[in-house]
DNA sequence: TTGTACGCGTTATCAG
DNA sequence: CTGATAACGCGTACAA
């Protein structure tokens, strides 16, 4: 069933069937209901491939994400995905995985498939080399790209983030005033987000005019009971902490389950500060004082900005959220 | 860049160069690695909804899910992605939430898109009304459906589900054996496997000639501290119970938390089994008993058979694999 | 081994 | 208000 089909049937042309399902174009009222009643009766749908080729769109956003199960980026795709179709965009959504090949290559495959732009999840996708980011760049020359939690200025390219230096300078400037010096920052990737949060704990300890002995900076990738045997190994090490800032978390629980198996008592003793603001934080005892990234204003701000530039209208190439502490009760201030 | 371009530069017709890029028919050696040059030079790649509408594919797949913010969707998203990329298919991923009639709309929405197939994620897609499935009935007349974790038995309908009841059965026995009489269901949704469930817990206490108080159901979908209200206010009604059996690791959580609240020490004196072996089952201390459904090979399955029917081969309609308890520290057995 | 010509289903343009 | 016709770009019989 299609157009010709149509146009056979109410006896008139394709062109004014075509009219008709597009509403847009004027067609006498009477053609009109009787082109929609046979429409209707045949259910018949425009083949999408046709349509595809005729538009040079089938309004498709590609979702690029590192690891969609993670706790994280699921939420970010929810998010996404749904104010993608609250816009008529339907989402393909393509994981890569941590390798950096693979990020490219699915980017690639991503354009060959002709979405309408890309939303690249995670700021894993920016490293602190440029020549390793160019390939969005040149995908950005393509279509637009829009980068969540992660920032790169170039041409076509729009930012919607969380300020992490900022929330992470205050977290540890918070506890550093409440005369919790033995801090350790705990970090996941040295990705976008990874840095500005690492900016933001050295500032603190500057803010101070405290020293920070490098070894306060762990970067880790590793499960919540890895996370707990790092720090076991950490203390045996002769470091001493009494506060874990933690990059996510996963990490913050790992961090947790630490100070148990250590008796500290927490928060007195122990204090740790979670980020994402996770499920995972309520599911621990004491929950978890953890971090609120803002994810689905992030998100939203993501799709408002796209659908701008889809629109031939301008946006703003970078739009940076503020984050909140949530106070639970692995901290006693905030 | 189309493909005229290409024959025009490499001095032969279209037919040749379609040739090249499918790799099928026989081209001299010499002009197919003419062409090949030329193509890699001005980085051709055909125009995907074109091939689209030649082929009547674009090698798409469809996954229909309530929440992919869910933990238990949210891998269940993965795995499929991943296992639908590696036979070159993209997923279109569609949110449809709780509601009936969003998720009969996003299911033709799918089909206008003209996707090779649709997997549903989720047994809340089976309802226990035969005529409220009816809409999937005819969705399988246009492309193959697959359903993980729910079962629906009509033509080009493929499930791929773990045996919840068997398991639940198995752990509700093994609480009665030793010596736990006073159990409590717990499961958050009147889905196919929340009915499979419930089956199972009331066969354990056939098995065992006991009788079943029906006030020892609880159909309840709650947050973690909802859930936790719940059963304090059950218990103050002066229902007495020491270990819950739950639909999910979330419930158990709540079911945790509650266990907390009243004192009682974990396992003697409250066990507590939850269901899925997600993240947050090891985030709480002590750590959660739970049900490993197998989900990465329910989804691997899933896949697999589709690929066969896609490639008109037959495949089962139905795909049952076993579940696995994982003892933690919620119980002292199994 | 290669080329020609048509079909796929739609939208857009221009003429009436 | 309506119709005829040309793109859109690719795949593929069929012919050479």
């Amino acid at each position: 069933m299609n157009i010709y089909d149509i146009s056979k049937k109410a006896g008139v042309s394709i062109a004014t069937v075509s009219r008709v399902m597009n509403g847009n174009a004027r067609v006498s009222e009477k053609t009109r209901q009787k082109i929609l009643d046979i429409i209707a009766e045949n259910d018949y749908t425009p083949n999408a491939f046709a349509r595809g080729l005729g538009l040079n769109t089938m309004q498709t956003i590609g979702l690029l994400c590192a690891d969609s199960s993670d706790q994280f980026f699921s939420r970010a795709v929810y998010y996404l995905e749904r104010a993608l179709r609250a816009n008529h965009y339907d989402a393909i959504l393509s994981c890569t995985g941590p390798d950096y090949d693979t990020r490219t290559e699915y980017l690639k495959r991503l354009l060959a498939k002709k979405v309408d732009a890309v939303i690249l999840i995670g700021s894993s996708f920016i490293e602190a080399v440029p020549e390793r980011n160019r390939y969005i760049i040149e995908a950005a020359a393509e279509v637009p790209i829009i980068i969540l939690n992660g920032y790169l200025k170039a041409p076509n390219v729009y930012c919607s983030l969380c300020d992490d230096q900022e929330i992470i300078q205050q977290a540890a400037s918070a506890c550093l005033e409440h005369g919790r010096q033995e801090l350790l920052f705990l970090y996941r990737a040295d990705s976008y987000s990874g840095r500005r949060k690492l900016e933001g704990f050295k500032e603190a300890f500057a803010a101070a005019s405290l020293p920070l002995d490098s070894r306060r900076i762990v970067l880790f990738n590793g499960s919540i009971p890895e996370t707990k045997e790092k720090l076991l190994s950490l203390a045996s090490e002769g470091l001493t902490f009494d506060t874990v800032i933690a990059g996510d978390d996963e990490l913050a629980i790992g961090a947790l389950k630490y100070a148990k198996a250590m008796n500290f008592d927490i928060p007195s003793q122990f204090a740790i500060i979670g980020y994402n603001n996770s499920q995972l934080g309520i599911c621990c005892e004491p929950e978890l004082t953890s971090i609120d990234n803002q994810l689905e204003f992030c998100c939203n701000n993501a799709v408002a900005a796209l659908m701008s530039v889809l629109d031939g209208k301008p946006a703003p190439g970078k739009t940076m959220l503020s984050a909140n502490i949530l106070q639970r009760g692995t901290t006693d201030f905030f």
